[in-house]
RNA sequence: GGGCGGUUAGCUCAGCGGUAGAGCAUCUCGUUUACACCGAGAGGGUCGGCGGUUCGAACCCGUCACCGCCCA
């Protein structure tokens, strides 16, 4: 053992982490080597956000790929952990303004230039942070390849994906194949026959979830439902021609009818079918708006008729799509979500002799929608249109970040054709070259896929990736990777320099995310690191992130790099508190990990994680269970110091396979197996299983019993000694591999105390492997010796002998057993003496037996023990061994089961019955000596 | 309304066709070369209900109930 001081009484997690990490990240430990000629092994994490900190859901995330990659680095594979962080457009251009409200200003008096210098000045001084919290955790990440969403070389990828995308045409054939074909100089007033041939990415006038008060476009995914009580209001549209006889329908959104373009019944309605084709007015308004046949309007839901006000409803503006003549851009809310009329091309209707109420009409101009809407609903109620208000709940879309209700505005935004990009990414899922683990995962991925929606991708936003379109003086588009380059397509189709003018907006922050499996390796160029390292082996992440990540990296990186960005998508549950509630902030259930770390040690925490991370459950997690968990960082500890304070220490070119003694190989057999077990339970995934392995054997095997069975002869000096100092050192190595992955920093102290490698070496150190063929096999001496010493201490419990009492064993027949591991028996079981004895044993004996009663041994306890209760201990077994007799008995009676049941099955049967029935045996015959 | 997941010991969860398991908690005993964040032991479950398939079901199928998510 080398020269220093003796470990502490207890681990101080907080005195060993930060110098490790340090001496692991300075040592290139973390560092992925392409010239290494290891097998490469590569996890991508989804990039957070660089406005993040460290919570519960990274920690429990970012644990299983620690975990994942200490094991294949250990396992003698490259190993790349690709770091880094997104922009997180939104949410940082947020934060920003905050600060910029604090100081008295805003984004629009700095300017974008300015602005963004000022952003860029936020992610220098605050920006990252996570990434220092990530090193807290132990999280061995390759930083000298941190990236960076809003990089140089990640932008020229987004530049040119956008660029290829806007110049990549398709067609299906009329197999339903699909196939692309990519021209660079496609002009802009494209030629009849080009027409039909839709690009992947392309501008248009859609609906979009707007968000009125980022005032942006945001993506359906960033938008949240929330049920909200609100109400229905019933209006009365005047029928045309006809005295009053109105036409009623049910709204959420009464504040809307100003852009009613018409109002929809079932065609099979029995009482509505007759209207069809007629008119109603529209009130307030003026003019009139036809009754159309859709089946969009449920006959049982409201009145069965709906108001159709396409600009401002997706469904509304499907139905008006299907009615071609409809006019689907009369806009009445604008996009700070007032009343707006005459916002793009429309203003009230008011042609006909219909009571427009001109004066009323004008006082909503630029009211917000919720004002309108009362005073909408006001008016009508006085003019007598308004039915009945009902008390309705309904869901409501409302902007993930801002928080406020969404309106669908009718804009000018940038597309990518989800549908058609998702092909090749359904596809790959469908041929198992992505697999997902758990597998059911897969239908939600398949539910969203199949049915996706164009992806809107430009964001109104100032911080981000602009998009590489510039205009024309008459709105001419060029899309391309620079301005130069736009300039000459310019030159090129209109025979002129022009000046141009760059698209406002920036690129949805998931477009530059759905690039990173292969942007972050040098992409577009042909980097050594992207042919090593593309596919990537796993990603490893939570279900709710499904869409967001798995699916936009899989369009991506399929598309443009011809096969999936991950081979393993493995989704791990959610992180809730102890009582299974979500952690919120609203909540305030949040556990901040760093405290975690602070008060129990990385390790802990990395534990506990692990251990509870079975597959597709959420994790319940709490400062209790942490502190429950930490017992096991200490009882390595303590199995540690034990083994420095009786000198073991490992042996240089000690030989497992030449290991004699019995002890030994039975525990380095039981070393193989959990080796093999806890290698298996990692390549499957099931972290809970790879924790519970390593905690059985170290508690429950090494601790428990092999050393307690080796510490007289480690006191003693005895033939074995050496022996055991170097079977209980070698397996004490196997056991600090394998727990480094999960716990690195306690592994890694105890590695270097021993003298099992530098400092900080664990990390490097090769995963163990079975020692050898012979070692997997059972030691059923060893096996009867726990037995019987178990079976010792459970009856002299019942029996109340104090531990403090030690008694006398004796035994009948003669197998070695006892003679063998005499003072094993004596120590453990807190035996006197053992003797052997002929023919029956004295009155009064309470019995041991073992293997069904075939090794048979007595605690004489006349006059010690209450014979009553030993009858009892003793009427209670027999019992329990003859109801599984009977058991066993009913089964082989039954004709069905020895005919139909496999022969196998049949004849295990019959072995367990006549094992019970011994064992009945031996207790009748002990009950009968004790005269019960 | 559609889909997914869950319902097993007081709690947290394994097991997913051949006699119900672990950890924690509870109770009893215990200072024995580390460890009371410990050691030895014990008690505790008709595996949500009902049908079905099977020689045999916690496990497969159907159905219902309750809980939780996702999508309309």
């Amino acid at each position: 053992m080398p020269e220093h001081d003796r470990l502490d009484k207890s681990f101080s997690p907080n005195a060993v982490e930060a110098r490790f990490y340090e001496l692991w990240e300075n040592s290139g430990a973390f560092a992925a080597d392409p010239a290494s000629g290891k097998p490469p092994f590569t996890i991508m994490i989804p990039p957070p956000n660089v406005t993040g900190s460290l919570h519960m859901g990274h920690a429990l995330t970012f644990t299983l790929q620690d975990v994942l990659i200490r094991w294949k680095r250990m396992a003698g594979f490259d190993a790349l952990w690709q770091p880094g962080t997104d922009h997180a457009g939104i949410a940082t251009q947020m934060v920003v303004e905050r600060l910029l409200a604090a100081e008295g200003t805003s984004r629009k008096a700095l300017g974008r230039e300015k602005f963004l210098e000022r952003v860029w000045q936020w992610k220098a001084e605050s920006g990252g942070q996570i990434t220092q919290q990530l090193r807290r955790l132990g999280a061995s990440l390759d930083w000298r390849r941190e990236r960076f969403t809003l990089d140089e070389g990640l932008s020229a990828a987004v530049r040119k994906v956008f660029v290829t995308l806007f110049n990549t045409f398709y067609d299906v054939t009329p197999e339903g194949h699909l196939f692309f074909s990519e021209t660079e100089r496609m002009p802009t007033s494209q030629p009849p026959g080009f027409i039909t041939r839709p690009r992947l990415i392309y501008r248009d006038l859609r609906l979009v979830n707007w968000d009125p008060k980022l005032q942006t476009a945001i993506s359906d995914l960033e938008v949240e439902n929330r049920e909200v009580k609100g109400h229905l209001w019933y209006i009365r549209y005047p029928i045309v021609g006809e005295e009053d006889r109105f036409l009623t329908v049910a709204t959420t959104r009464p504040e809307t009818m100003l852009g009613d373009v018409a109002v929809a019944v079932h065609p099979e309605h029995p009482v509505y079918r007759d209207l069809i084709g007629r008119n109603v007015e529209l009130p307030l308004v003026g003019g009139q708006i036809p009754i159309i046949a859709d089946e969009y309007a449920d006959p049982e839901k409201g009145t069965g008729a709906v108001k159709i006000t396409p600009a401002h409803d997706f469904n509304d503006f499907k139905v008006a799509e299907r009615h071609g003549r409809l006019q689907k851009n009369r806009v009445v809310i604008d996009h700070q979500g007032q009343i707006r009329f005459g916002y793009e091309s429309n203003a009230p209707v008011g042609n006909t002799d219909a009571p427009t109420q001109w004066a009323f009409l004008r006082a909503l101009q630029g009211k917000d929608r919720f004002e309108a809407r009362k005073l909408i609903v006001e008016r009508l109620e006085k003019i007598g249109l308004l039915e009945k208000i009902e008390p309705h709940t309904h869901q409501v879309p409302h902007g993930d970040r801002s928080g406020v209700v969404i309106e669908p505005l009718l804009t000018w935004q940038w597309f990518a054709d989800a549908k058609v990009l998702a092909q090749a990414a359904i596809h790959a899922v469908e041929s198992g070259k992505t697999r997902f683990v758990p597998e059911q995962w897969q239908n939600t991925f398949f539910a969203w896929m199949r049915e996706i929606e164009p992806w809107c991708i430009s964001r109104q936003l100032w911080w981000g990736h602009r998009i590489p379109a510039w205009y024309g003086p008459d709105g001419e588009v060029f899309v391309a990777e620079s301005e130069e380059e736009a300039q000459r397509l310019a030159r090129e189709e209109l025979g002129r320099d022009v000046e141009l003018r760059q698209d406002e907006d920036v690129l949805d922050t998931w477009f530059s995310s759905a690039l990173w499996p292969f942007s972050t390796l040098g992409w577009p160029e042909e980097t050594t690191e992207l042919q090593r390292y593309y596919p990537t082996d796993v990603l490893v992440t939570g279900f709710d992130i499904i869409f967001f990540w798995v699916a936009r990296m899989m369009m991506m990186g399929s598309h443009f790099m011809g096969d999936v960005p991950f081979r393993d998508v493995y989704i791990h549950g959610l992180v809730r508190d102890e009582r299974g509630q979500k952690m919120s902030k609203s909540k305030g259930n949040v556990i901040d990990p760093l405290a975690l770390i602070d008060e129990f040690g990385a390790d802990a925490l990395r534990f506990t994680i692990c251990a509870a991370a079975g597959p597709g459950r959420d994790i319940k997690l709490g400062r209790q269970r942490i502190e429950q968990q930490r017992s096991f960082v200490t009882k390595l500890w303590n199995a540690a110091r034990f083994c420095e304070m009786n000198g073991i220490a490992p042996v240089a070119d000690f030989d497992p396979l030449q290991a004699k003694h019995m002890l030994s190989r039975w525990i380095l057999s039981a070393a193989d197996s959990a080796i093999a077990e806890a290698t298996k339970a990692l390549d499957a995934y099931r972290f809970d299983e790879y924790a519970q392995t390593c905690y059985r054997f170290l508690w429950n095997i090494y601790c428990d019993w092999y050393l307690e069975f080796i510490k007289p002869a480690l006191l003693e000096d005895s033939a074995d000694t050496a022996e055991f100092r170097a079977v209980a050192a070698y397996v004490l190595g196997i056991i600090l591999r394998l727990l480094h992955p999960v716990m690195p920093f306690v592994t890694e102290t105890l590695w270097h105390h021993f003298g099992f490698g530098d400092e900080g070496s664990l990390i490097r150190a090769p995963w163990p492997t079975i020692s050898g063929r012979e070692r997997l096999e059972s030691h059923p001496d060893v096996e009867r010796v726990i037995a019987l010493i178990s079976e010792i201490r459970a009856t002299r419990a019942v029996l109340n002998v104090p531990p403090s009492r030690p008694i006398p064993l004796l035994y009948q027949t003669g197998p070695s057993l006892f003679e063998m591991w005499k003072s094993e028996i004596c120590r453990l079981a807190r035996i006197s003496d053992i003797e052997m004895i002929e023919g029956a044993p004295p009155a009064g004996c309470a019995q041991i037996a073992i293997d069904n009663g075939e090794i048979k041994a007595f605690l004489p306890l006349a006059g010690v023990i209450d014979l009553d209760a030993e009858r009892a201990r003793l009427r209670k077994k027999r019992d329990e061994a003859r109801a599984e007799c009977e058991r066993h008995a009913r089964k082989l009676s039954s004709p069905d089961f020895t005919k139909r049941a496999p022969p196998e099955i049949v004849e295990e049967v019959r072995e367990k019955m006549s094992a019970a029935s011994r064992e009945e045996k031996a207790i009748e015959d002990a009950l009968g000596r004790l005269g019960g």
